[in-house]
DNA sequence: CCTTAAATGGAATGTATATTCCATATTGTC
DNA sequence: GACAATATGGAATATACATTCCATTTAAGG
């Protein structure tokens, strides 16, 4: 179409991008992939820098910048720039002016929340007992099967670490409750649990803990309070706590928790690889 | 001091400006003071436009850079331009030496994530358009009933909205997939969408979208690139980018963009409560 | 007020980086 | 399978930029 004619913000970039991209010769197009998917670093980076990491050559890159208008890349480059120079007056400024502003904007809403789950974040590392997390990694990597149990709020970590350790391969079972199909006769020996509950403690996931408890199977708990009901049942108790914002709770630390522990048995389990 | 060792990082750089500060000249004093004023432009700009804006000359700010230890002004842009990149760019390396260093690796990974994670949210401020996610928040908080559509790594996210979007008796319905029971059939006028979704996209999610699309459903896309298929389609993209800690990302981010997105949704309808 | 040292501005130089060019490879078409 | 058109890689070139140099000005000390 207008390809002489530059796009003259980042949203009118894209825009282009969008539409051209299904036309774009191969080379290109991986230039393109690799500009969505890390359009940070074209304000900062050289054309070199950016070809090798996009796994063309420069001069590929420069076509592409020419096929969607600009002159070249330091036209587009300036594009970038600009928008950088734009959202950085930072975070912390930012989230001040929202502040002041108060209000119930949805914005404001989403910077608490924000600095809540980075409290929450700087929190967990002194509520996860590094010893805890060791036992509890070699646990579930020694296992057949690790069988994860969550509801309600916990639900979304146990499907999170359903998803991670698929992608690694590991054997594991999401107890989602559906259909109440599902029972704790699954469970067997050489398995590990990885019960995920918080305050008010669901009394399914008490029970399963019980069950594997009562089976000799290894257990690790993510809960909020040391004193948890599974703390009696020998499990392996990492803490978390989140910072609550109004009656909410978010799960960012949970969840980072959960990805570290899966991550940390997936690497156990096959050093070599990744 | 040590006039002939740059800094290494961001931190040590304004610890030795701070130091020398006092003891400068005139003209690099007013280098000093643009730098700490305006250290967003560092990174993007060069010495002469710096120095125009500075008020002072090129040369001037260059004996500035050497004055604090740096080869000359290019060595000092480095500093700049890492710490914006260096959040983004390869945890993988890191991750890649943390296996090597075995040791406490479980809670080394766990720091790892615990640092992409307060990056991440500290992004979400720069990402999110404040006046898209109120956009976002005035179309979900009209609709009759809110479909969660989200596969894979999405799904916890789409659990983690039912959830809390349940407690809020807001009414939604999380389309599991489970057991190819559901159908776009079930959508109808008055309702909308939100999409959850990354790359590589699911073509389930593109499917649900486009047929809400059809119906003229209103669609909230949280998505990770601006450039998602989901844009096409009029939605309200809120975007998201999580850092990768090697071929995993996490969920920070994205649970907390949901959390304040779902309360956001139930302020508005109930503006008593909260 | 003179002398000396430090600081400054602006032009000259060198270098990193963008950009172009062309030979070669790849793809599509008859 | 041969031909044309398009795409690609890599080296050659141009340019923008950082850096240095030096003559001139300003400040400091006696």
């Amino acid at each position: 179409m207008d390809r002489d004619t530059a796009p003259e913000n980042i949203d009118a970039f894209y825009a282009r991008l969008s539409g051209v991209e299904t036309s774009l010769p191969k080379r290109l197009r991986q230039c393109a992939a690799f500009i969505v998917a890390h359009p940070d670093q074209i304000a900062v980076s050289t054309v070199a820098e950016l070809s090798v990491s996009a796994g063309v050559q420069p001069s590929a890159f420069m076509r592409f910048c020419q096929e969607l208008g600009f002159s070249g890349f330091s036209e587009m480059q300036k594009l970038f720039r600009a928008e950088y120079a734009q959202k950085w007056p930072d975070y912390k400024t930012r989230l001040a002016k929202l502040q002041e502003r108060g209000g119930d904007s949805a914005s404001a809403l989403l910077g608490e929340f924000v600095e809540a789950g980075r409290t929450s974040l700087e929190g967990l590392m002194h509520t996860v007992d590094p010893d805890v997390l060791d036992q509890a990694v070699t646990a579930l990597s020694g296992a057949q099967t690790i069988h994860l149990v969550g509801f309600r709020r916990a639900f979304p970590v146990a499907a999170y670490l359903a998803h991670a350790l698929e992608k690694m391969s590991i054997r594991s079972i999401l107890h989602s409750g559906v259909g109440k199909l599902e029972s704790q006769h699954i469970l067997s020996k050489g398995d590990a649990l990885i019960a995920i509950t918080f305050a008010p403690y669901s009394s399914e996931t008490v029970e399963w803990a019980g069950a594997a408890h009562a089976m000799g199977i290894e257990i690790v708990a993510i809960t909020d309070e040391k004193a948890s009901p599974l703390a009696r049942l020998n499990a392996h108790v990492l803490q978390v706590s989140e910072i609550d914002v109004g009656a909410f709770r978010a799960l960012s630390a949970t969840l980072t928790l959960a990805i570290a522990l899966a991550i940390a048995v997936g690497a156990k389990r096959s050093p070599a690889k990744k």
